[in-house]
DNA sequence: ACACTAATGGAACGGGATTCCATTCCCAAG
DNA sequence: CTTGGGAATGGAATCCCGTTCCATTAGTGT
């Protein structure tokens, strides 16, 4: 089953790893993570399904794999500026990411300590260790902010796929969310009932850079607090 | 297809949303995700799909009310003390629910809004106003704080759910892991070499919970700041 | 030219969610 | 006590998915 090394091409417009791979990608951004299917992916690639298993183990490889393409090149673009000014750089760039390939959220999450994730601690882990972090404390650190920024991404991108399924904006989305939890029972849901308002209007990626710099700060004070 | 009210109930040992419910998160309690299928669930409760139907809308539904049960038990459970305190104890305990109940963090991330979601906002919500946290600034940390239990926490239940499926005990696993990071390009990937070592021995609750204190410290620098 | 293997592609299988529908059950009106 | 009708049931049937199987093809070293 395992491909051997070739060097040369067989035939000219031949089945690839790579190219089943980039029409994985357009199929998960067309049509989300239900229109990546090996029937569908055979068509568009004018092939069988079995031909696809030859280069690929399996439905979630193919997801692991279209996941990295994604977030390598992610990950690549990120200019390296000052610590904290990188760290929010790569930030934004995931959440961007997540939120124009919704499906990379929940591929993510189905495949820890795969390809995709190493490449996300090792960006960050890099910046963790120039803010001078204790080495002891940079593994809490980038873990930290790793899982914060997938959390908050993946669900901003879950999100956003609700709303589509329910062919609303995100405007009314929002509205709609906002009323339904304006309506609870006071009684039982104050919280929500208070910051239903702000949720109408508010700007999910602001936040999210905010809930990043709250981190940032936390790892401020700790570096401080064991140095001290 | 909605059910009308009814006083009365019909036949001694009949179907109710709340049975389905409670054998659907036995079934996914033993089986995982894949666990819960809707022949297995009718094949437990001796009846047909069909049935099954008549009480819930689709999967989707099933599942978001699986797991509002068992958030809902969760944050009852809560003894309220201080406002951090409180904090990290909702914390803990959904971090240990979604560690028992692993299907129930894939199942926030596709219900964003729902039910469960917003128990959830809310019992975080009301201590962060007791921090005397400025209205303007809530949303973004009771934010920040949900999104941040749920990433980890999911995260971590996929990690043993991986491990489960190698048959690998945590231990086992995590020491893979290490090992794999371990032998990565020192090149390109310097910090993961250098944390894999502590990955070995790291203990993920632990973490977690320095991850809560770290954004707990991010939301006090950040209310003495707009106090100033 | 031959044989051998990498690669192909399409048919078939098992199992999933969901729908459909004939049937059963219970209450309430006559 | 009968009976009409809606609530509820359960099993068969549908449609689509991932995956496997296998006969066939296309290049390549001999």
């Amino acid at each position: 089953m395992v491909k051997k090394q070739r060097s040369l091409q067989r035939r000219e417009e031949s089945l690839s790893r790579d190219s089943i791979i980039e029409a994985s990608v357009a199929l998960l951004d067309s049509g989300g993570e239900d229109g990546l299917t090996f029937r569908a992916l055979s068509e568009r690639l004018s092939t069988g399904p079995g031909a696809i298993y030859w280069h690929i183990a399996d439905k979630s490889d193919l997801l692991t794999a279209a996941c990295d393409s994604v977030v390598a090149r992610t990950i690549h673009e990120i200019v390296e500026t000052t610590p904290e000014e990188t760290i929010r750089a790569i930030a934004a760039g995931l959440f961007d990411a997540i939120s124009t390939h919704p499906w990379i959220g929940s591929a993510l999450t189905s495949a820890p300590g795969a390809s995709p994730i190493v490449r996300i601690v090792e960006s960050i882990g890099q910046q963790i260790c120039q803010l001078h972090v204790p080495e002891t404390h940079q593994w809490t650190a980038a873990g930290a902010l790793m899982a914060f920024i997938l959390g908050v991404s993946s669900q901003n991108a879950a999100n956003g796929q609700l709303a589509r399924r329910q062919n609303l904006d995100r405007t009314d989305f929002l509205e709609a969310l906002s009323t339904t939890w304006s309506q609870l029972d006071p009684e039982e849901y104050p919280f929500a009932r208070s910051v239903a308002g702000r949720i109408r209007d508010h700007d999910d990626r602001a936040d999210f850079l905010a809930g990043i710099d709250l981190i940032l700060m936390g790892i401020e004070s700790m570096r401080l607090r064991s140095q001290a």
